[in-house]
DNA sequence: GTCTATAAGCGGATAGAC
DNA sequence: GTCTATCCGCTTATAGAC
């Protein structure tokens, strides 16, 4: 491992267990294994590493929800079920990030320009995504007001139901995350055709055999 | 305005424009009109200062709760769309709680406790609400676990609604709340009665006669 | 690339006069 | 209650040797 994946690996480590601010640039020089100088051969100050963080988020979410483009088919419900709970895993892996999202984007108006871009674009995705389903049959043809006002809620909730189970003081685990899925599942659930509320009481009985 | 109260707003306002970071005791004094050596003559640290802060946003909210309790019937769509209006404006005022809120609740168990029995007793007191709707003919009928998710899920929406808007960059203004808003009816919606979908109706095409 | 040493500055907090 | 003065400790960041 090259230092300065070190660097950001300690960082990620810290920022998550003891936020951005207690985490000072000595302790991850420290935990990297490093001197405190040489941190600052590889990264100009903290905001350096951050951004660094954010662009190693950045990759990482892409790569996954490839993943799952890949292995389910598109605009059906496991489709959906699997994005949430991929971005729930994704925001706890770069947890400190949303939890002081508003703040370190307040602080560095470059990482605000590079989160934001993300952000449009991963709304557009779920809104294409919701459209795809449509076309598919899977949820009833609604009008492009509620098109998007419903994309933006499986967003909003995908986005925030982490740090709604922290600020309530649960801890996140299998049950609680699955309660994300049950919530976005009655949201859902009204908006569903026939058919594909047939299909989910199949896939419900027990994992459906392909094709 | 006694001293205590001008930091108190003083730090409110510094905390909301600058973070509770960047804004130091020192500059807290300074906007307050007063010197640091004072500020800890009243408060024992920034900690308690935000602590203070809580305390009177926790009374403040169930001061404007009660208002709309004395002014809209209980259990209407009205009170639900009120309810989510206020809180909006409540997390306006003081964002940087909410912006900060993991981070400041993790750096400090006593807040932590205080603001996690508000919190619970606002989810309570939203499912009680939604229960009355139901008893009120407003809302279909629904099983206990639905009742618990469509609870979470409004309680979730009206709290991170102006969070959601400010990470995607967006203005908070009277059409982005306005958003929230047909947001939060659009989930509703499928949950109405029918009697109330026509009482909707009628409120839309102009402000409903008394009784 | 990595280290040690250290400068420079700031924020938190207290003492003591008024 | 309020001020001024000040101290301590810590963090960031750099210089210069290896």
């Amino acid at each position: 491992m090259k230092t300065r994946e070190k660097i950001i690996a300690a960082a990620i480590e810290l920022f998550n267990e003891q936020g951005t601010k207690a985490a000072t640039t000595n302790h991850i020089a420290a935990a990297a294994g490093i001197s405190p100088g040489n941190l600052y051969y590889h990264f100009r100050n903290k905001e350096d590493i951050i951004r660094a963080i954010f662009e190693q988020m950045d990759a990482y979410g892409l790569e996954q929800y490839q993943l799952i483009v890949n292995e389910v088919r598109p605009g059906t419900v496991e489709s959906m079920e699997r994005t949430f709970r991929m971005i729930q895993e994704y925001n706890w892996r770069y947890r400190f990030f949303k939890r002081e999202l508003t703040a370190l984007i307040m602080g560095d108006p470059l990482l605000r320009e590079l989160f934001q871009r993300t952000h449009r674009n991963l709304l557009l995705l779920v809104r294409q995504s919701n459209e795809f389903a449509v076309s598919m049959g899977v949820l009833k043809p609604m009008s492009e007001n509620e098109m998007a006002l419903f994309s933006e809620e499986f967003w909003l909730l995908a986005l925030f139901w982490l740090n709604y189970l922290e600020v309530g003081g649960e801890e996140v685990n299998d049950e609680t995350l699955q309660r994300g899925i049950d919530l976005l599942r009655n949201t859902i659930k009204p908006r569903l055709t026939d058919e594909a509320l047939i299909e989910l009481a199949k896939r419900a009985r027990g994992p459906a055999s392909p094709g």
